[in-house]
DNA sequence: AGGTCCGTTGCCAAG
DNA sequence: CCTTGGCAACGGACC
């Protein structure tokens, strides 16, 4: 009794509550919350992502004086759903890669809740509308799941967390995807999110320790009350038949999780050496990173546990790699772009974006697709999307290289097209970080000195000269000579045949001249700098297409007429909203110029 | 205001 | 093999 005026009395002075909340519904809500703790409550831990056991708040607040736990998981068919006109096996949304890393996260979860004689409990269907219906089928007190910052999470959960306090549900969604929470460290920075890594590390101070995982986790009840539990499926169950492509390496799941964390904190010399600008992207039977990106990603592993474990191999050790190249600085990029991502408006677009460069990049989905499939002609360019396919994973520095050749370096295609190709096929795609990576090597955001550029041709071959990593993932190019394996265009006819490998027939011909077209790209990309400058950082839409009908006559798009090159471009939509200031089809005026996608590379160079 | 320094990961040639 | 400096030259932070 005095617990439960205490709690009224509370709620009566906390203004806020009661203006908007009739007498009755409060003290109804405040009476049930201590009948229920006497009486011991029932509880629904909806898994999303944190699917796991360790530094768990959630699940361990749901156990908490619980008679029952519910461990649920949604499986959405918007995510799992093959979709035969993707480019490659997966869902609209996901590659078939990170697909099965969830259902083997899944698998291990319920097999980790089943030694606590707990089990998860899987069902069909949209969350939004599947979690609501369990709260009333279950009778449950209390909902606990992970705060989770993406825009389609904190929609959906704003509405499911209405729903369930409408019917009297404790909601408890603690931070423990990220090390911080985002809303303070943007209001430690005044207002909006720091921009600069350095501003950034400011303002954080230090991450909170892991909690303990539950000593026991209350089962569900025996009955569920008709509610249909399903079986997780396998690949085959959801309709993915005859995946003969090579597999992803990396099994999803809580135990590879922290398996793999023991194994890259063993070797505590790599651990307190690593720079990551030194790794070698084209290292690939043993990653020259840990590769717990994946983990961390879908919870497998919680982040404020491998920095536990990070500073407590530092502490034994009194020379180490210091942020933002060190393994923490890898844990603070990421918290980096977690609280941009969540205090940025239209954090994922380039329009109506306050931090995004207006850049008058194109819509050309031939190049888009030669770069997405692998068929540029630039070996180490398609060799690595080539692995991101088939694993569903690649170093850090490939992804700059092939996001760099698409944007900013080579292609000038939109930055949001690399990104959706991303978002699909990496097993770790995170949306803050995709996107806030994407920004940055477009020199949208972030990073600005577009000058600096990925060669194609000489990056990779800094660190394999030999060109095993082009081999083993273009295998059409396994018998060319190492001489000519970044740039097989310039291999004799006599060396191709030899090879087997004829360049415009068995492989593509390079389909920009890289010289020409990074020239061509940085006076694009100067000139639409130059424009952000003159409209004070924020050029209107109008200027901005007005920009890229003046650099689409300087420098006319002119397609080779056979030979492996992309079908032609569609129009970009935002031109069909122009009225026809300027035709396409006209040729400038001038002298002809030499075009970017009209190169014929010289047959041999003679050595 | 304007100058200076700096920024996770460029390229190339020279030493 | 490695490192170093020239190249060209951006925005943001800070004084």
């Amino acid at each position: 009794m005095v617990v439960e005026t205490r709690l009224f009395a509370q709620s009566f002075f906390s203004g806020k509550l009661l203006s908007n909340q009739p007498l009755a519904k409060l003290v109804r809500r405040q009476y049930r919350s201590v009948h229920c703790a006497m009486q011991q409550k029932k509880s629904l831990m909806w898994f999303r992502k944190g699917l796991r056991l360790h530094d768990n708040p959630a699940l361990l607040r749901a156990c908490q004086g619980a008679s029952h736990v519910y461990p649920v998981f949604v499986l959405d068919p918007w995510f799992l759903a093959p979709d035969p006109t993707a480019p490659s096996p997966g869902s609209k949304v996901a590659g078939v890669n990170r697909i099965r890393f969830l259902l083997q996260s899944l698998e291990n979860l319920d097999a980790n809740l089943r030694q606590h004689g707990s089990r998860l409990l899987l069902l069909h269907g949209n969350p939004a509308t599947v979690i609501p219906a369990l709260l009333t089928k279950w009778q449950i007190n209390e909902l606990c799941y992970e705060f989770d910052t993406e825009p389609y999470a904190q929609s959906r959960d704003a509405e499911i967390k209405k729903l369930a306090s409408k019917s009297g549900v404790e909601v408890f969604s603690p931070v423990s995807h990220t090390l911080f929470n985002p809303v303070d460290t943007i209001q430690k920075n005044g207002g909006t999110a720091p921009l600069t890594y350095q501003a950034f590390c400011k303002v954080i101070g230090t991450p909170p320790a892991p909690v303990a995982a539950p000593s026991q986790i209350p089962s569900p009840s025996e009955d569920l009350n008709n509610v249909e539990i399903v079986a997780i499926p396998t690949l085959e169950d959801l309709g993915y038949i005859n995946l003969d492509e090579e597999f992803s390496p990396h099994p999803g799941g809580e135990t590879e999780a922290l398996r793999r964390l023991d194994d890259s904190l063993a070797d505590q010399k790599w651990v307190c050496d690593f720079e990551k600008p030194k790794g070698d992207p084209t290292a690939f039977m043993k990653p020259a990173t840990t590769v717990l990106s994946p983990y961390l990603k879908f919870g497998c592993l919680s982040c404020r546990l491998f920095y536990q474990r990070l500073q407590a191999v530092y502490s034994q050790s009194k020379k180490y790699s210091k942020p933002p190249v060190s393994l923490e600085g890898q844990l603070l990029w990421r918290e980096f772009f977690y609280t941009a991502g969540y205090g940025t408006q239209n954090f994922d677009r380039m329009q109506g974006n306050p931090i995004c460069k207006q850049i008058p990049w194109k819509d050309d989905d031939g190049l888009l697709s030669a770069w997405r499939d692998g068929r540029t002609g630039h070996p180490w360019i398609d060799a690595a999307m080539v692995q991101l396919r088939k694993w569903g994973w690649m170093h850090h520095l490939a992804r700059h290289a092939v996001a760099c050749y698409l944007t900013r370096g080579d292609l000038f295609v939109y930055w949001e097209r690399g990104r959706d190709v991303f978002d699909r096929l990496l097993i770790d795609s995170d949306w803050a970080i995709n996107n806030g990576n994407w920004l940055w090597l477009s020199a949208s955001a972030f990073f600005h000195q577009y000058h600096r550029i990925y060669s194609p041709v000489t990056f990779a071959k800094k660190y394999d000269p030999d060109g095993r990593y082009v081999k083993h993932f273009l295998p059409v190019l396994k018998d060319m000579p190492k001489q000519y394996i970044y740039e097989p265009w310039t291999a004799p006819l006599a060396v191709q045949k030899k090879a087997n490998c004829i360049i415009g027939v068995d492989y593509p011909r390079p389909i920009v001249d890289h010289a020409i077209a990074n020239k061509e790209c940085r006076e694009r990309m100067g000139q639409a700098y130059a424009l952000s400058k003159e409209a004070g950082g924020h050029p209107k839409q109008e200027q901005v297409d007005e920009l890229h009908d003046r650099l689409e006559a300087q420098f006319p798009v002119v397609r080779p007429e056979s030979g492996n090159a992309p079908a032609p471009p569609k129009r970009a939509p935002r031109k069909a909203v122009k009225k026809g200031a300027s035709s396409p089809k006209e040729e400038p005026s001038g002298k002809r110029q030499r075009k970017l996608t009209d190169y014929k590379p010289a047959q041999a160079k003679k050595k």
